[in-house]
DNA sequence: GGGAATTACTTTCAAATTGCAAGTTATAGA
DNA sequence: TCTATAACTTGCAATTTGAAAGTAATTCCC
């Protein structure tokens, strides 16, 4: 799927939020920012599903434009960025965390605890608040390895 | 993405999505099925987007195999099939109203109501419930065209 | 201060996937 | 029986992906 094409009048809402996460590369780095801790260029790559090097540069470049996410040089190391979620970004946490309990319901092998699930269930939008918070505190931290992991 | 390939050991909840729905194309058609009352290949082959026919059927065929989407002759005309969703396809209505309400907050060219937008940001659950009763309704009724078309 | 190492890419090219157009098969209706 | 229609399948060119190798800008280490 091209993702820096020019931009098309959006007709429908779906075709909206497929032009930019339509592939599965883009989700993933989302989840890898959110639930991972990933901030940097090598922790993308390190990730177990394994991106390309050229995908994940393309993909970083299409969400940065797209809004979800900055970029910024690393004030404490030169020759690093650091990735960030905006709050455009943030905002489909929401909407991840569906697809998480889906997968919770649907997958047969699936590794979510009961306690997630019931939080995923019974208590969404607390689950919403607590992955929210957690990731901000976790980038005021400069070490974003939150405790979230155990969602996606 | 290969939508037909051999059973992989989900690693985390967003892979078994992913794998099912991280392409544009099967979004769309469960999409079509939910908000404008498509059943049928013709139907899908008329929708705005403009998929090719082999992609279709090749989707048709992924989603019927991850059980989202059942096939089955039209008993009142046997050379057209007719395609319902499941209840594990049904079970992504609340995935999906996340991302269209995502997408009525954060697309400057976003078509949908301020009533509907009330609805998504306040009675999500009531929005969920309503979209799937019409969605059943409009199945028995064997002409599913919706009023949800106001949602997606 | 200079060479090696590291990070974030870009380039190249083969392989896979997509999209368009042109069949093909099964059923229906006249 | 002859024609039309619905649901595909096939062939092929064009685009996209993925693996590997290359490059530029720092930073580390002696």
């Amino acid at each position: 799927m091209t993702q820096n094409k020019t931009y098309k009048m959006t007709v429908c809402p779906m075709t909206y939020v497929l032009e930019i996460l339509g592939d599965k590369w883009s989700f993933l780095i989302i989840r890898d920012m959110l639930f991972r801790g990933c901030c940097r260029y090598k922790h993308f790559i390190e990730s177990e599903e394994g991106v390309a090097t050229n995908i994940l540069a393309n993909r970083l470049k299409s969400l940065t434009n797209h809004g979800l996410i900055t970029q910024c040089k690393d004030p404490q190391n030169g020759r690093q960025k650091l990735y960030h979620l905006t709050d455009k970004g943030l905002d489909l946490i929401p909407s991840i965390l569906q697809l998480v309990k889906w997968s919770g319901h649907h997958d047969p092998n699936s590794i979510l605890s009961e306690k997630i699930m019931h939080y995923l269930d019974d208590r969404f939008d607390e689950a919403v608040a607590i992955v929210r918070q957690q990731y901000l505190e976790a980038c005021q931290q400069d070490a974003p390895v939150t405790d979230c992991h155990r969602f996606g």
